[in-house]
DNA sequence: CATGAATGAGACTTCATTCAT
DNA sequence: CATGAATGAAGTCTCATTCAT
């Protein structure tokens, strides 16, 4: 509480003027976030027909989160390790965000499946999979931005050619010849 | 420190006879977690002398890995969010391990290629994804061993039939049919 | 201060346009309350002649006063406890009721003593005795009102038939047939 | 906190090795007095058989503890006004004592009216009469120790002839002549 | 070697008070 | 005159660490 009050240049008081507690703050991050995130969800990929045009189109989404709030999904999956009180409405916000994520990827694989779009792999382990992706890329781009944070950093930093079509493409067909 | 202490049977102050500090205890614990994964590296997986049964092969090591110990890559991974001192002989540890995992990947991956086995892609990107992978697996699994952290417990718990075979080919092949 | 603000419809800071401080505010209560006190012993006590039908009025009086605004007396009792501060204007104000009260009953005693009226105890010992009384009935109309914050109020309630006849004949003859 | 830890001149952490929380060391002390004084009542009140016997007996052993260890009913008088916390392990304490002081009054009062010693009024009335009268002693006694916080003390200061004889005659006759 | 006891530094939180508008 | 917004000071509590025995 203290670094983010000096962060804001105001009291460490003031803070609990918007927000009743350090728990509620996060809360609510993570409450604007996820609205945000759905938003963007239904505006640029459940427009689509296809699920693959669908995945394809959520992977863009995340990639560009990712570039853009580098961080939100990556803090996410780790406050779940360093908050675990019970009664966390702050756990609760996050859980939402991740089992959001991972709905989204089953009902897009599920329906690939049933269209012979996709190959009959657990669609739950799929999901697994990506959701794993999208952290590990997540975590590139937060080292890339703050070195002294750094642990992937010193190899990778997440480079403008790992566009989405990369990603895509990984993803639709291996590593395999 | 007081709840290892406690696991551990002895008093608080004892661990001070051991390690001068927490951040060295955790440095240690590192230290040794790596120590052990190289030394399974080198005899389960370089033994190997083509690149795709080396990938085959460091995947089965890392998901038994992950069966056995769940949590140390996971910790490995979340440590660096939590502690971020300037000076932490533990971040450099944990950095020390993601960056032994990673170049393991690379130079697999990088051999791979020259051998015409694994398609063309940037090896580090591979190695990210890879990394992504297993942290995924990994939270799945520490979640299904503790319901009440559980994030993504509430989709997937890591089941059996999450199989190395499974993984290999969604690595190797990708999703699409 | 938040608290008495919002019961009168203001916000907190208006408050200090009447009152320099919590503690002025505290000692202004008390001032009023103590000059009402006062008015109300001019007219109904002072003005009987006989010191026993005096102490029979002041007791009536502190007993209508109880019923009415339960808490004055207690609370400037108990104020004393809380508030230790040196130079405040409040607690001057609490010792100026308590002084009052205690004097009041002094002379009532001395002149029914000097009249044959009362035995001849400590006049100060007496006065010390009625205070006590009429806390302890005070604290019983306190506990109640407020259950929740009942002490007394398991056993004793301060109820209907607790008359002034009764707290006269009390005080006038003890408890020994 | 900080207060009692210096006034012990141990740190404020140390008293959180002896004691849970702030709360559970005044019900600690709040435990050990009514566990002395329900030791002393049984030495020293209940062993007569009159309860005349037992009233002045309480009333001595009450005044010897007021004079001893000054504070302890007052406080506990006062806490309940201070603290209003629900589930407070010291107010329930606080009020065992209260309680068990009003009930051991109770069962003298009643006694002694069965057996004709004394006079017939409700015994709560009178439990609430004694009970005022001893916190009212308590509170010129402590006034007397601590002229800072004092508000009767400037006209009351407990004085040596103030013996448990003037307070039995007191409380048994009245001020009637 | 092991530890009971102690503690400094710092975390989150509250509240009376101020001040620019 | 009224107030929304801000805050310093203080309070309760935690935790890694030290040290005499």
């Amino acid at each position: 509480m203290a670094d983010i009050a000096e962060a804001c240049g105001i009291a460490k008081a003031t803070m609990y003027e918007y927000f009743r507690s350090k728990e509620e703050l996060a809360a609510e991050w993570s409450r604007r976030f996820r609205r945000e995130y759905e938003e963007r969800v239904a505006r640029d990929v459940l427009v689509h027909d296809s699920p693959s045009e669908k995945m394809k189109a959520m992977i863009r989404l995340d990639l560009k989160q990712i570039r853009t709030f580098s961080g939100h999904f990556l803090t996410a999956f780790e406050a779940n390790a360093v908050f675990s009180n019970e009664e966390s409405s702050f756990l609760r916000e996050i859980s939402a965000i991740l089992t959001y994520h991972n709905e989204l990827i089953l009902s897009i694989i599920e329906e690939g499946q049933k269209r012979g779009e996709f190959r009959k792999i657990d669609p739950k382990f799929v999901a697994t999979m990506l959701a794993g992706a999208f952290l590990s890329l997540q975590r590139a781009a937060s080292d890339a931005k703050d070195s002294e944070k750094c642990v992937f950093g010193q190899l990778f930093s997440f480079p403008e050619e790992w566009s989405s079509d990369l990603v895509i493409d990984y993803i639709f067909h291996g590593i395999a010849c």
